[in-house]
DNA sequence: CGACACATGTAACACGTTACATGATTTG
DNA sequence: CAAATCATGTAACGTGTTACATGTGTCG
């Protein structure tokens, strides 16, 4: 997914790994924490499948920089990406629902446990996104902060319905 | 995440590979599909790890099955991660996110055009997940779809907003 | 017989994470 | 000077995906 994004900010302007990263997480708010590794590996195999081209740009004193550009190919892959709504089948394939599941099948009695252990950390979580939405903010990550609140609503209102069914099980 | 699901459902009762996968298909009601032979690596990884054992139960004529069960160890881990919330920080990574931010920062004017296919897609998405919400559901089964269903209504409510930032870019 | 479910696996690859290594420049 | 930031990378590992290989039992 790394790689789209990547795509997606060279197509807007060619770059070097560095500033990759950094615009990554200026645009997430830091709330997607990336590894620069990563972005040098996966620059390999979008260099390797043909989607960007590197150009080495010796800098005299500082170590040389490598600037990154899309090229025709890859400007395709991202727009066949752009388009395509994501993921076809459902997606219960999810680590809250796998351990309410566990729980449920395991019938160990600590669900509410869980349950309360996690709706505290999304009421956590809420309180830090909601800390970040000032007026000032670029519109496009404001939408973004919106995104992740609303799941994390639904998410609660989730809770709530686990809960119910742990305790009418406790009964 | 398979890991743990493995883990759980042989904490309930030993079985082997074949079995496994066929408790997570109907538990999840077929909406996450699992391919055997990640069953199989992933058990080999929990032997290693010492997190279950196996035991060869030979089969006149039939081929052999190995049966899996739950070390002390094993249950040891379980216990850990259900009693872990997910995730600390926000859950900005993600696929849907990460499109809506691409469109707006290459500014391709077709931002409209993948709200609208998403939303398609979620509204079948949706009706698939209502379609199997009958009476007779095992209630676990039950709160899972729930779940996901919760989670596409949020996400309906976002497309909406990010229609209407696509409106206003337009302007 | 042919198709399908049962049952086990291997191989190659993609993607992500963590950690480490290296060295220059800037700033307190 | 020390620390932080800039900039590039490697190595090891975990997890997931796709595809293939192999063989038996059952049912129409």
């Amino acid at each position: 997914m790394l790689k789209y994004v990547l795509l997606g900010l060279l197509a807007a302007s060619p770059r070097h790994g560095y500033q990759l990263k950094q615009a990554i997480e200026e645009h997430f708010h830091g709330a997607w924490p990336v590894n620069t590794g990563q972005v040098y590996t996966t620059l390999d195999r979008l260099e390797r499948d043909g989607l960007v081209e590197r150009e080495v740009v010796p800098q005299d004193l500082a170590p040389d920089r490598r600037v990154c550009s899309v090229t025709a190919a890859g400007r395709l892959e991202l727009k066949t990406w752009l388009l395509e709504p994501v993921d076809g089948p459902v997606r219960l394939k999810d680590e809250l629902f796998a351990k309410a599941l566990v729980h449920r099948i395991t019938g160990d009695r600590r669900g509410l446990d869980a349950v309360w252990k996690q709706r505290e950390a999304h009421l956590q979580n809420m309180a830090a996104l909601t800390r970040l939405l000032r007026p000032d903010l670029d519109p496009t990550t404001r939408l973004l902060l919106d995104g992740a609140i609303l799941r994390l609503q639904a998410d609660l209102e989730w809770l709530d319905r686990w809960e119910r069914l742990e305790e009418e099980h406790d009964r």
